[in-house]
DNA sequence: GATAATGATAATCATTATC
DNA sequence: GATAATGATTATCATTATC
């Protein structure tokens, strides 16, 4: 179970997201203005700060623009070192900032739907819809680590089921689903065949 | 995003697990044999290990031992303490073991399908269907942290159908849902309104 | 002898507490 | 905001058991 390191890869595809009923297109190519995603994200955010009486401090917002920097999740520690870099060349003297001010921020963030934690790759994302913080699901690329945000309310209507079967009242479901992205998939692998129907597994078991 | 401490509260109920199509009940009264439920799982390694030619040792035996105490979710930190607190008594002057000792012995149980991560809490479990180790979904009860391994096909399903719009290879799906178990939630609680139908969410967004 | 398992040390990453 | 403690995980290397 090694944790693989979290960008080593060239990434041919980028993800913005897709508010789905059944689900739709998420994977977006490399070519899209992703200038105008992080444009859209900071303006979108600003908004949702207004609205909410909440301030999006020169930290936090400096902290939501690495995470758009690109659609694939980020870790606290890169997120630090980013925020350092940065402020190593605006300001040489200033001190390097601690692990707990970018742990605040993501706080902050992810509190008011901005952001999302991904919690089997302990990183963060920017979130594609600003202002919802529930019901998400997130297909991860193993190879190019791109993400997509999806909200198939089909699954959250199964887990609905599910959970009302045990007698569980839901409260935070956490999807996160590993693979591979379409550009990264080798031209037409074998679904699932050996497992039971409740394995949505591309993968033998040995 | 504070992390509640695991293991802080007395448990009522003690969770094996369903095998279900559409879902059925996996959270068990305390009043079961747990002494039963943990000889079968030791006895069931066993048996998957003969077959598969691996080898039970010592520690990954002891491991697995620690992880059926109950049917909670232990770190792995804690496996580590009880593992020395135990060799403390039986060889008094032998010395603590170290973290990668849990580390391994947690991946070989994994491997095998004996154990799973629940990587929302950073902590592991022993596995309620030895030998398969895809396809399950949790559902975590943040109050007495009991913990239901359920098979829900249709669950699988959605995800695979919402992986094939996207063109998405599943690998490894994780669901992990955090809510409250039927002993712990509050005699009614009202379901999720405000959200989209996508939000499997007994909460009110701030 | 080859392969796999263990022991020991330490580095790094992740997160939280406290002042 | 800064300092520091704790927890989680992985890397490395030496040693030992098992096939």
């Amino acid at each position: 179970m090694p944790m693989r390191a979290l960008f080593p890869v060239p990434h041919p595809f980028r993800s913005p997201s897709a508010d789905t009923g059944g689900a739709s297109p998420a994977f977006l190519p490399v070519g899209h203005d992703h200038a105008q995603c992080r444009r859209d994200a900071l303006d979108k955010a600003e908004e949702q700060c207004r609205q909410h009486g909440a301030r999006l401090t020169d930290i936090r917002r400096k902290v939501l623009d690495i995470l758009w920097d690109d659609h694939r999740p980020i870790s606290a520690y890169d997120i630090l070192h980013r925020l350092n870099a940065q402020s190593a060349i605006d300001s040489p003297h200033s001190k390097p900032a601690a692990p707990p001010v970018v742990y605040r921020a993501l706080d902050f963030l992810i509190t008011h739907g901005l952001a999302h934690k991904l919690t089997s790759l302990n990183a963060f994302i920017g979130s594609a819809h600003p202002g919802r913080q529930h019901g998400a699901q997130f297909f991860i690329c193993r190879s190019c680590h791109t993400v997509a945000e999806v909200r198939s309310a089909r699954i959250g209507q199964e887990i609905s089921a599910a959970a009302a079967v045990l007698g569980f009242e839901v409260q935070a479901p956490v999807v996160e689903v590993e693979g591979l992205c379409p550009a990264c998939r080798p031209a037409h692998s074998a679904p699932c065949a050996g497992h039971d129907s409740a394995c949505a597994c591309g993968q033998s078991e040995p």
